[in-house]
DNA sequence: TTTTATTTTAATCATTTGATTAAAAAATTT
DNA sequence: AAATTTTTTAATCAAATGATTAAAATAAAA
């Protein structure tokens, strides 16, 4: 089989490759990733990674492209949409982060560490601040808290439902926790973060 | 220059290329680190490198047991003294970890993201179980709020420290911060997080 | 069916990279 | 000062790794 119709079921050479270097570079990032790992997982020979994408360097910045919007895409239309309350955004941004990242669990800390490495190369796909400066959101929260920086309770929130999936081998292996237990504790705190940031908020 | 004396001002060679390793590593993570990296660091020529610590494998394991005590000993004497009150024990986990943090911004994310890749390997030297399961933090918590696991709170504690510096690129590339308005940000942290941490404590 | 274009593979390259070796240099001991 | 031990270096190895090439296999077009 060589070509395949473009058209029927297209699960095609391409993709294939692609959905085997996500799962790789996700798991193990950028340096620790053989193209030979990815060729391997996609049932491939690892010259047609390189026919089709060019070079490891190409298709990682594919898959980062991609995984980078994935984050950020979830709480991107809560964030900006004025028509919710603040309560209700913070609501449906622990509920819906909540639900993507028990999908994709690795996905913050992937993210984040090769981010760290360069920031800028992503900076144009996302633009993150615009999730931040003048979003609804932050209005919002200058208006329930004039006196506290709004940047802080973005911290919080994001903190609150990243950090156990960041830290979850931690967490996992300290506690003997199972995949269920952890499900069932990012579970409730979909109810409980909500209330938390609202009586942080409260404070004086 | 051969030997130095064990005495005197012993920034010993061996010390020198440790020292290097600490830097590169954290900075680029296992995968992505070459022994030459460090060995230039560290103005060495790379067989010194393997002379003294046999192989990267080695050299990177000291570190990285080095890495996961400064991580976790900040808090560890503070969670287990039981002469501590809750509302103590937060403030001083929350002053103690941010200011070790504003010194090594780039230590939670190095660790956490090293760690995913085989934490049993490291889990014999921190004991993090211990930090949690019967701790002293863990008892005031469950004694404060029944009726919520208490690593709801700890995950919230450390979320809301740990985070921002995970994010630190981010937040700083898409807000334009400059170093100092972070550090300000994270100090006003300090009093800001024990302070919520009460409120949430409180809620019904 | 023949021809052409596309897809896939096996083999191979060139570099990078962790590690070793044998010799030189420096310090310590005798 | 001579002998011994320890430290450092230059040169090199072997394996891993990203990438290329030329040929084979397959599909599509004529």
């Amino acid at each position: 089989m060589a070509r395949q119709k473009k058209t029927d079921t297209d699960l095609s050479t391409e993709e294939k490759i692609k959905e085997a270097a996500r799962k790789v570079f996700t798991r193990k990032g950028y340096a620790a990733t053989r193209t030979r790992d990815i060729a391997e997982e996609a049932g491939i020979n690892l010259a047609l990674l390189n026919y089709y994408f060019r070079s490891k360097e190409k298709l990682f910045h594919q898959v980062m492209v991609e995984k980078v919007q994935q984050l950020f895409s979830v709480i991107a239309p809560i964030v900006n949409d004025s028509s919710i309350s603040l309560e209700s955004k913070i609501s449906r941004i622990a509920e819906s982060y909540i639900d993507m990242l028990l999908k994709h669990p690795d996905l913050p800390i992937f993210v984040l560490s090769e981010l760290r490495n360069n920031v800028p190369s992503f900076m144009n796909i996302v633009h993150p601040e615009k999730l931040i400066r003048n979003s609804s959101l932050v209005t919002q929260l200058k208006k329930a808290r004039p006196d506290i920086n709004p940047l802080h309770f973005l911290a919080n929130i994001l903190g609150m439902v990243l950090f156990p999936f960041i830290a979850q081998p931690v967490f996992v292996a300290a506690l003997a926790l199972d995949a269920r237990q952890f499900k069932q504790m990012m579970e409730e705190r979909k109810q409980l973060i909500p209330a938390w940031v609202k009586a942080m908020l409260k404070t004086k």
